[in-house]
DNA sequence: TACAAGAGTGAACAGTGTTCACTTTCTGAA
DNA sequence: TTCAGAAAGTGAACACTGTTCACTCTTGTA
């Protein structure tokens, strides 16, 4: 190891991210139409005409690799909800569209969003070391995502739209909570968001707005209701 | 096979059932301290001092086995939700603590909870025969517990308190993916009801309270919000 | 050219859910 | 009471899974 400072890139190690590269992708690819339970390393071996035992000079463990595909996943899903918020519109409809953008990417690729809510650690004893500490979260997509809620939450307190009595990082929460519910049962619910008897039929995103105009709704300054009863959803 | 139509219980159908309940109970204590990972046939085969092929002459998979874990559960969520929606208090209490007591005892059980909303299988081409019809829906448990949500909507509209404009089964829908999302993450994300930088800490209760505080409030009748202006979380 | 680092491999290990031919046990009728 | 047949229970195997490890082969460098 010589002391060149300078992090120059060798043909090996443009060889070697290619590689790389064409594994995330063949496993993305898979992962994004059968989840994890289609994606097997020696399938994706087999995809990329490698052997299953060389995907482990690439990524430590199959967790390691989804991994990835999630956090690109949501790279873009924390991109698109910060554009919908910073749009040039009023702000309600911002606010809207913050949450129903959430909501329509994360069911763009069920198995990336419904992946990444899937494992269960209770918390262990005594808080231990901390296995989510908050500068931690904040500094994950998760967190940054949930950040562009706080702020949001905050200028519509500023502008005396929302009710300024409400803590805005509870109600930041309380909007994820209820975006994360519609994604999650548009998901795993076959055909959630036409549930209903003999009904015209309603489409995902109109369930989507409506679920948003609902939970903006909640936060609205009890004085500025009646400014904003144009919902969708209306009695028979 | 005897025309005897009296269906008379036999000491081997008793042993059967005692087997079988073995099983299950086995299942259900391994299941809720370790997840459908923890779970494996022959591990259970083992505590019940049983081969692991027994278990197939009870349950024609585990997946059958860890369903039946999954509807009795649900059973009692249905039972807690039916019960804090009929008690004797004013409608906007009992409306909270519906939702309430849903995402406080799916918590109970994180495992079972999560488990219930684990598959994905999007809709098939066509809608063909129809994974999930709304007659089977309303028969199931989950769909049971939806149905409570929906009269309670009703009602809160035939009460005046509830916007009447709202269709009752998108607004019933809605609250469900809120109750349901609030679940999901207090199970999934660690910390999730104290994710807050410095401030003095907030049960798991009490958020959940809050969230359903605000979930009824979007729900309200323009006129009446100001009647319920109680709401907790303050700023600072 | 020699040598070491890295890429890639086949075989194996320890698991998993599930099946199947097989033995044992039990039960209901002759 | 005997005896056929049904049910209960089993051990071994199958086809998978993620992962490891000793090994070969390629590659870059001194």
């Amino acid at each position: 190891m010589e002391t060149d400072n300078a992090p120059e890139v060798t043909p090996a190690d443009r060889r070697r991210l290619r590689v790389r590269e064409s594994i995330i992708s063949a496993a993305e690819r898979v992962f994004a139409r059968e989840g994890e339970t289609g994606l097997s390393i020696r399938r994706l071996a087999d995809e990329i005409d490698y052997s299953p035992a060389a995907i482990y000079k690439y990524f430590g463990s199959k967790e390691e690799l989804i991994d990835e595909l999630k956090e690109a996943f949501f790279e873009r899903l924390l991109e698109k909800v910060d554009n919908s918020s910073s749009a040039d519109r009023p702000f309600l409809e911002r606010a809207k569209a913050c949450v129903a953008t959430y909501v329509e990417t994360a069911v763009t690729r069920p198995f990336h969003y419904a992946a990444a809510f899937s494992s269960i650690q209770h918390d262990l004893p005594e808080n231990g070391a901390g296995i989510l500490s908050w500068e931690g979260f904040v500094a994950s997509q998760k967190g940054q995502a949930f950040g562009v809620l706080i702020s949001m939450v905050r200028e519509g307190q500023e502008l005396g739209v929302f009710d300024p009595v409400l803590d805005p990082v509870m109600a930041a929460k309380s909007l994820w909570a209820g975006s994360h519910g519609l994604a999650q049962l548009l998901i795993h619910v076959p055909k959630f968001h036409q549930l209903v008897p003999d009904e015209n039929p309603i489409s995902a995103s109109d369930f989507i707005e409506f679920h948003a105009s609902l939970q903006i709704r909640s936060l609205l300054k009890p004085a500025v209701m009646d400014t904003n009863g144009d919902l969708p959803g209306h009695t028979s």
